[in-house]
DNA sequence: TTGTAGGCGTTATCAG
DNA sequence: CTGATAACGCCTACAA
């Protein structure tokens, strides 16, 4: 079975290159009789277009871009989904990069989705390189960070307001009564999200009186364990803690069972995300509900919105919104202060 | 700055597009200054190569398409995770497409895909509709199926072998003393790799004389809550719970601490799948290790090999291992026999 | 409604 | 080592 492209096709037929192409393209001008014959001798020969040909042709790929820092954390992979589901709606295709925790790597691929023909990328965070954003305006790339509400890169911006997230959080615990919260978030480094989330814990914790105390830990359950340990293990006078992450909050949880550490009777705990497992949990996890799945479809929707009818690609605000559930309560009249044993 | 293609950049160099194409394609070939003046032109000009005229002269895209159920699972996440980094450090992209729960959909996914100009396509399991496969023979396209160790269509799979899984999960739980065990597992509808689990359930359980008693559920946590509430409300004698998937399990654990039923003590639970914060619960979970980072990594080195040497590409079976944690013990005296308020 | 012809930006084959 | 030049497969005015 040889290779037969339109030209092949036009022979078939008895017709020109012009008429298939036309076919192919659902052209309205062709008549219907012509457009079965080609589409028989399409169907028996096996013809199958040249994508390649058609992008030199139309200067027009269908396919977008997208790095993110890793596809193993739920959050971006929800993300993705989302922003897959959406671009396939509209005959776009979408391109998977991964910078794996290592953020100078983001230029680099950067330039192997453009390499690859991408029209139009998504990015994560408001920080990227000077060299990634010339390119990008170099050579006329639309772009969109996610994640984030504003940038001061020029480039627009989908996502949310992560310092109000962080403020709103700790303006939570403030209302519920707790005087004295551990915070346990990701690593601070290259992730502007994370540091904006927690300048809003800082700021909402000056407005409210309430004292916080920052905790480093990894992006992951392991690390929720890790923190919590190092907490409970200490004198914690705190009567909650706040996760600027769901999966760390699970991590806590787990800490916390094993050590019969009560929540939310001895302590409150609260995350940030909702995740799929969040509203399910023992006990159910009051945290802040980031929109992640609008995020996708607002970006993809943008996007498309600026290849196809050339609209302008606007920065959004979404709201995200605290989800009560059940492992935050009042405090009661004493902090969890002596050290539990595991 | 208007585009500048080879052409221009022969010109402004006074050299021939051949020699841009060379230096260009980092040929032996070619002179060390003309080169630097070449590269220096391109700098200036803000070059950028066209990878559709590139494609469309080579007839490689150096591009590889995954279809999966979706994204927002994190085995399938990690799963992609695993073949885009490994993909990349070979020069080529992932486009994923998801399936959404829609099987039939795989087939549209696969067009899409194709149209896109991928090279390869990485297929979940081993079930796909005949027009799909017989598309992919008609158009060459080489496909790998996985998840599962062998498959009857003549694709070759990479993956592990699910019945063995659910055969050594029951056996296990057969040698610690269990003899009644609840499984929960996910949709069966549409999934081979489920039902292939649960059939060497069943048959570990015919050759260690355990009874098992099914109960599906969705694939979240949310199902294997339900899953378990169903379980605990009515009279359950069984002493351990076998989740076939680790999703499912942590909905199974959660409930149980909500009814204060002791894992391991008054129940044993296992998994399978050993995500992420499976080593981490209250208690650690024991399950079954699915090699899902090596499957994609294997994956994309076959289909690379495949697609730059020309080798063919074999089916793997890859060994899963059963990770024994503490959520697992031999059973008291007496099965869970009466009905626990939630 | 259909046909003709030129071009899209690279690569690759030959000569030189 | 470098230069012409012909593909690559499709789209799209412009003609008919």
């Amino acid at each position: 079975m040889k290779k037969t492209g339109v030209r092949g096709l036009a022979k078939a037929t008895g017709l020109s290159v012009a008429t298939i192409s036309r076919v192919l393209n659902n052209a309205d001008n062709v008549n219907k009789q012509t457009r079965e014959r080609v589409l028989n001798a399409m169907r028996e020969v096996g013809y199958a277009p040249n994508p390649a040909a058609r992008a030199l042709a139309t200067s027009r790929t269908k396919t977008i871009g997208a790095v993110v820092p890793t596809l193993a954390h739920s959050i971006f992979a929800r993300f993705l989904n989302a922003v897959e589901r959406e671009l396939a709606q509209h005959g776009y295709a979408l391109v998977i990069a991964t910078t794996e925790g290592r953020p100078e790597a983001e230029e680099r691929r950067v330039g192997e989705l453009m390499n690859l023909g991408a029209e139009a990328l998504i990015l994560s965070g408001a920080e990227h390189s000077k060299a990634l954003l010339d390119g990008l305006v170099g050579r006329g790339i639309p772009a969109v960070c996610t994640s984030v509400c504003e940038t001061n890169n020029g480039l627009p911006a989908i996502g949310y307001d992560n310092a109000v997230i962080g403020e709103a959080a700790i303006r939570h615990l403030a209302e519920v009564g707790h005087r004295s919260v551990a915070v346990v978030h990701g690593p601070v480094s290259d992730n502007d999200r994370t540091r904006l989330r927690i300048s809003g814990v800082e700021r909402g914790a000056r407005a409210t009186g309430v004292s916080v105390s920052l905790r480093e830990s990894t992006l992951d359950v392991e690390g929720g364990v890790a923190a919590a340990q190092q907490l409970f293990g200490d004198i914690a006078d705190v009567t909650a803690v706040l996760s600027l992450s769901d999966v760390i909050a699970l991590g806590v949880l787990f800490e916390a069972d094993r050590r019969r550490i009560a929540v939310p009777d001895e302590l409150s705990l609260m995350g940030c995300d909702d995740l799929d497992w969040s509203a399910h949990s023992a006990p159910p996890l009051t945290t802040v509900r980031l929109p992640t799945a609008r995020m996708g479809i607002c970006v993809a929707q943008s996007l498309v919105r600026h290849l196809d009818h050339g609209d302008s690609i606007e920065s959004v605000r979404l709201e995200a919104s605290i989800v009560e559930r059940n492992s935050v309560r009042r405090p009661r009249r004493h902090a969890l202060s002596a050290a539990r044993p595991a």
